[in-house]
DNA sequence: AAAACCTCCAACCGCCAAGCG
DNA sequence: TCGCTTGGCGGTTGGAGGTTT
């Protein structure tokens, strides 16, 4: 079996050439995303699938975000990676524009130390800031498939964040953050029960605790999640 | 000025799971 | 059911650039 890039003649490694990215991001641009395998040929590259694929994913797919992280971001990616762990795809698909390897690159730079740091002081006896969430209960939510907040949902890769969305009037419906996380259905989407009754839909969250996935820090709880606070309250004031 | 050390990030590696014949 | 291919992921590394001595 093949498992990784293919050495029976000779590929290049290393960094890339402009001239590389330029052919590979025409070929990305006529025969889109996917087909990795062909990718290489139909470019001209000596570039294994997995080097073109990483190249394109982590440099140059269009609206990467490039730059430091701002507070925001490193605030996500916190509360994210007590949630899930080195899911590291699945934080970056939350901070929007941000790749996996990005993410992955600045908490091992930025950010382990300081964890580690934080429950050190934590096992020490001091509580620090990181822990003092407010715990936000279970509560089934019933959200109607008609609310103006889902409108504009927008795919971007593994992502769904919502822009402000326009009555033709110019007028915008939606609470003025954008774009914003609409979490509560697709965060966890193999772990949300979804019923549909009508044009109402109601998820309901399961999951995790059922299948003993837990947090980095060993709380085994779903809902130590103050994100979720946010989110509830943008879908509160947007006129259920 | 230059050597040593450190930081950061792009890229590689190896593994796993899904899909397919 | 099995074996192979492919896509995708997280961990690790190499080296460029910056900082310190």
């Amino acid at each position: 079996m093949r498992q990784g890039c293919d050495t029976s003649f000779v590929l290049r490694k290393g960094a890339w050439t402009a001239e590389e990215d330029t052919l590979l991001k025409k070929c990305i641009e006529k025969f889109g995303e996917g087909k990795w395998h062909l990718v290489p040929h139909r470019a001209g590259l000596s570039r294994c699938r997995k080097s073109c694929r990483l190249r394109w994913l982590n440099y140059l797919r269009p609206n990467i975000k490039r730059g430091d992280f701002d507070e925001d971001e490193v605030d996500l990616m916190l509360r994210l990676h007590k949630l899930l762990g080195n899911r590291w795809s699945l934080i970056a698909g939350r901070i929007p524009g941000r790749t996996a390897n990005d993410v992955k690159n600045y908490w091992n730079t930025h950010l382990r130390s300081r964890v580690k740091q934080q429950k050190d002081q934590l096992k020490a006896g001091e509580p620090s800031q990181q822990t003092m969430g407010t715990i936000v209960k279970p509560q089934p939510r019933t959200i109607s498939k008609n609310l103006n907040l889902y409108r504009d949902i927008i795919a971007h890769d593994n992502t769904n964040f919502i822009r402000p969305s326009d009555d033709g009037n110019g007028t915008n419906n939606t609470p003025s953050i954008a774009p914003v996380l609409v979490s509560p259905p697709t965060m966890f989407n193999d772990k949300i029960n979804e019923k549909q009754v009508d044009n109402e839909v109601e998820w309901s969250f399961g999951g995790l605790l059922e299948e003993g996935v837990e947090a980095e820090d060993g709380q085994n709880s779903l809902f130590d999640f103050p994100i979720d606070n946010f989110m509830w309250d943008l879908l509160d004031s947007s006129h259920l």
